[in-house]
DNA sequence: CTCCTGCATGCTCTA
DNA sequence: AGAGCATGCAGGAGT
């Protein structure tokens, strides 16, 4: 019962139908007339008593209860790490509830719903329309009341009070609770949309197979889709805005509270929900099913408490649209951001009863792109991909998944109601973070998972693009420089090892999925992301998984922990680069992709400019670039490529010059590394490298022609980034230390075996003030492919 | 110049 | 096809 309802639906005593009986809250009593009444019986004049006080008093505004909801908040912290993190994909079953050992079961048996106080089991349910009442029980004599499951919906909860007239078919829920009633055969096809599962498993009605099933234990931790117990007929809410609450989490809340929890609705945050514009947009069948009624546009002041009792006034108010409304919830960016919400999480809006306090929660999705998906609710298990917790809805410790669990660990959600105060971070950050979930994100259907995993191969990425086959590059040549712009995107491909003799030959190692041997490869091959040893038709003595590997299983090691420890530092230092930089992910990859370069560039003495990274959507000047960038460019060619280069250029000419004064007034550089002249730098750089494919495979392409075109023209990298002088320089300190590393270890060894030259351990020196950096700078020589992110042009342009 | 407000637009989803 | 809704945008207010 909502707090704007009247003073007679809101009295609690006979038409509020939460009596309590022996500590257990019956909501049977209801009458039916005023099930149908629903909302359209509340006056719009007590809009404004949002709340009685004694309902938060009696709720949550109790100090006591305030307790128990922060005692639940620790102990679903303690016990569930991650669980409502694993989706409903993952095994129901072996659901941390069941881990957390027997003595959580609570009286439903198997069902295991009950992980929140284990002194106070809530074990009266009574959910025969989405709705809860529970109460706590005297552990001793833990025990089920269930009201009679048979008992027609025409005996509906409090909950039904609001809603819709009995009978009608949305009312029929898919709850266990209604399975049970209705049997399966009795499916709506309201229910169908989240296939009919049993939610409430709690319910044990025998005889059915749902809730034989259910009482495994699986359904309590099941985060399904409940039809709001209340609705107007008229406005059946769409199955995605189901509120997804767990029965253990609803039995908790319900059960510590005494009260009745009544799942509302739910919604995943927009980017402009979660901006900082600070409307929530409602959907229009919640708000009017939901929320009192307004007919003036200027809406009521609606106060929402969140679990932790803090109470949130918003304006809610409506906007013409189409000859219809567009409900907004204004004045939720406190709140928001002290749920440190972003776009893709979901708040759920449910309902205190008795008292009809809403409660506002929330859940975290588990990753900040899984942003608004239009089928999350429709998932094939009708969970939710951004399965946190709804328990963190009333625990106000925010836990989401992933890398940023930390971060909202951090925050401290002592502070008072409404109190935008110490928020700022947050507010600076969803600054930045609701833009960037914007419309385009919102249609972005990535799950959370597929992005984490995304992440992981964000990195890896830059191993196994590669130029596409096919690709032909185009020369472009502007100011006398040379650049290779393909038309293609990059393809990916197999991760391999290069190594390379001083005498300039090179090898290529690939392992077979198969067997995992290694085998060698023309330098110049291209593997596919599946590569077997059949499939090593360059050396038909070794085509097959069964044929010794040519190089010994040490050598493998040293292969492979050169390459690790090479790739290793090179990602350390370009996250580090990346870090004084501050850049977006772009420019993470565009640096990544410029310290490979600079690897690439280190080994050889002369490559082209390439872009095989580039990818779909990649903001480079020369993605971008406009079609008549393409082609030969002539030397007063003003287009926005020509001109950027030339700025470009003259940057790096400038730094060059620079650093040369610098190394001037710094000789001591030079004396403590006598070794690292141009002269022997250039030997080093030709000897012996150990790289992953990423530059190398475009180095071993480059290589084949730019051994011939090469050296001596100059070349602008298109992707370097003028004013990340360091990073390129990391980038060939770090090549230099791989190489050094890779002499220095046992790879000597394989060195000296497979005819490869060593490094100097002087070499060492990550300050790569040699020829060959020099010459990056000063434009002599330029390769590289990574790309550049649009940021980096911005910046040059500034 | 930034932020806020109200509305409009257009995409997406549902019936 | 219509409705819903996410977001863009213009105009006004505030800083």
């Amino acid at each position: 019962m909502f707090p704007w309802h009247n003073q007679d639906q809101n009295s609690g005593e006979t038409i509020g139908c939460a009596k309590m009986i022996d500590g257990l809250y019956y909501f049977d009593e209801i009458r039916r007339d005023e099930i149908s009444n629903g909302f359209d019986a509340v006056t719009g004049g007590n809009v404004g008593l949002l709340r009685p006080a004694s309902v938060k008093d009696q709720v949550v505004g109790n100090g006591t209860n305030e307790e128990k909801l922060l005692q639940l908040c620790n102990i679903m912290e303690a016990n569930e790490p991650d669980h409502f993190q694993k989706s409903q994909r993952v095994d129901r079953s072996a659901s941390p509830a069941q881990n957390r050992g027997e003595n959580l079961r609570n009286p439903f048996g198997e069902v295991g719903s009950s992980f929140f106080n284990m002194n106070k089991i809530p074990v009266n349910c009574q959910p025969s329309v989405g709705s809860f009442t529970y109460s706590k029980l005297d552990t001793s004599r833990p025990h089920l009341e269930l009201k009679d499951m048979k008992e027609p919906l025409t005996q509906p909860s409090l909950n039904i009070t609001l809603g819709v007239p009995l009978g009608t078919p949305n009312f029929v829920v898919p709850c266990s609770g209604s399975a049970a009633q209705e049997d399966e055969k009795s499916i709506l096809p309201y229910q169908q949309g989240q296939r009919s599962r049993p939610i409430f498993p709690k319910l044990i009605k025998t005889g059915t197979t749902v809730n034989s099933e259910a009482r495994k234990g699986m359904a309590p931790l099941v985060r399904i889709a409940r039809p709001p117990a209340e609705g107007r007929g008229k406005n059946q809410l769409l199955p995605r805005y189901w509120p997804r609450i767990t029965d253990q989490e609803l039995e908790q809340l319900s059960g510590d509270l005494n009260s009745t929890i009544v799942p509302l609705f739910e919604k995943v945050l927009s980017a402009s929900d979660a901006g900082r514009i600070g409307r929530l947009v409602l959907p229009k069948a919640c708000a009017e099913a939901y929320f009192p009624p307004i007919s003036q546009s200027e809406g009521l002041p609606v106060r929402v408490q969140d679990v932790k009792g803090n109470e949130w006034t918003f304006q809610f108010r409506f906007w013409p649209n189409n000859n219809s409304r567009m409900y907004v919830l204004e004045g939720v960016t406190p709140c928001i951001q002290s749920m440190q919400l972003r776009a893709g999480d979901t708040v759920t809006f449910s309902r205190i009863d008795p008292g009809g306090q809403l409660v506002m929660g929330f859940r975290k999705a588990t990753n900040s792109t899984d942003v608004q998906d239009a089928k999350i609710p429709t998932l094939s298990n009708g969970s939710h991909p951004g399965d946190a917790s709804f328990s963190r809805v009333f625990q106000n410790l925010p836990s989401r998944a992933g890398g940023d669990a930390s971060l909202h660990k951090s925050e401290n959600f002592g502070g008072r109601s409404n109190d935008a105060s110490g928020q700022q971070p947050m507010l600076t950050m969803e600054k930045k973070g609701a833009r960037n979930i914007g419309s385009k994100s919102k249609r972005l259907l990535m799950h959370s998972e597929d992005a984490l995993e995304l992440r992981l191969t964000w990195e890896e990425a830059q191993d196994l693009l590669r130029p596409p086959p096919s690709a032909n590059p185009t020369i472009v040549t502007i100011d006398d420089h040379e650049f290779e712009e393909y038309d293609e995107p990059p393809v990916f491909g197999k991760r391999t090892i290069f190594t390379a003799r001083p005498t300039g030959e090179q090898k290529q190692w690939a392992q077979c999925d198969d067997c995992s041997k290694w085998r060698r490869l023309p330098v110049d091959v291209l593997l596919p992301p599946k590569w077997s040893c059949s499939d090593n038709v360059w050396d038909l003595s070794r085509c097959t998984c069964s044929a010794p590997e040519e190089i010994s299983t040490k050598e493998q090691e040293n292969l492979l922990r050169a390459s690790k420890d090479f790739k290793k530092r090179k990602i350390g230092k370009s996250q580090k680069s990346i870090q004084e930089l501050e850049p977006s992910g772009l420019d993470a990859l565009a640096s990544a992709a410029v310290l490979g370069d600079s690897i690439a560039d280190l080994q050889e003495s002369g490559t082209t400019t390439r872009h095989p990274r580039h990818r779909p959507g990649c903001t480079c000047i020369v993605c971008i670039q406009p079609p008549s960038g393409k082609g030969k460019h002539k030397s007063t060619c003003t287009c926005n490529v020509c001109l950027t280069v030339k700025r470009r250029f003259k940057t790096l000419m400038l730094r060059k010059k620079k650093r040369q004064s610098e190394r001037e007034v710094e000789p001591l550089l030079q004396d403590r590394n006598p070794q690292l002249d141009e002269t022997e730098m250039s030997g080093t750089l030709k000897g012996m490298s150990l790289q992953t494919n990423y530059s190398e495979n475009e180095g071993s392409q480059s290589r084949m022609k730019d051994e011939e075109a090469a050296s001596s023209s100059g070349q602008i990298d298109l992707n370097c980034h003028p004013d990340r002088e360091d990073m390129e320089l990391e980038g060939a300190g770090l090549s230099t230390i791989s190489l050094v590393e890779a002499a220095s270890q046992p790879v000597d060894s394989y060195s000296k075996q497979i005819g490869v030259s060593s490094v100097t351990s002087e070499q060492q020196s990550s300050q790569p003030s040699s020829m060959e950096s020099e010459r990056r700078l000063s434009g002599e020589v330029y390769h590289g492919s990574g790309h550049e992110s649009t940021s980096d042009g911005r910046r040059e342009h500034h």
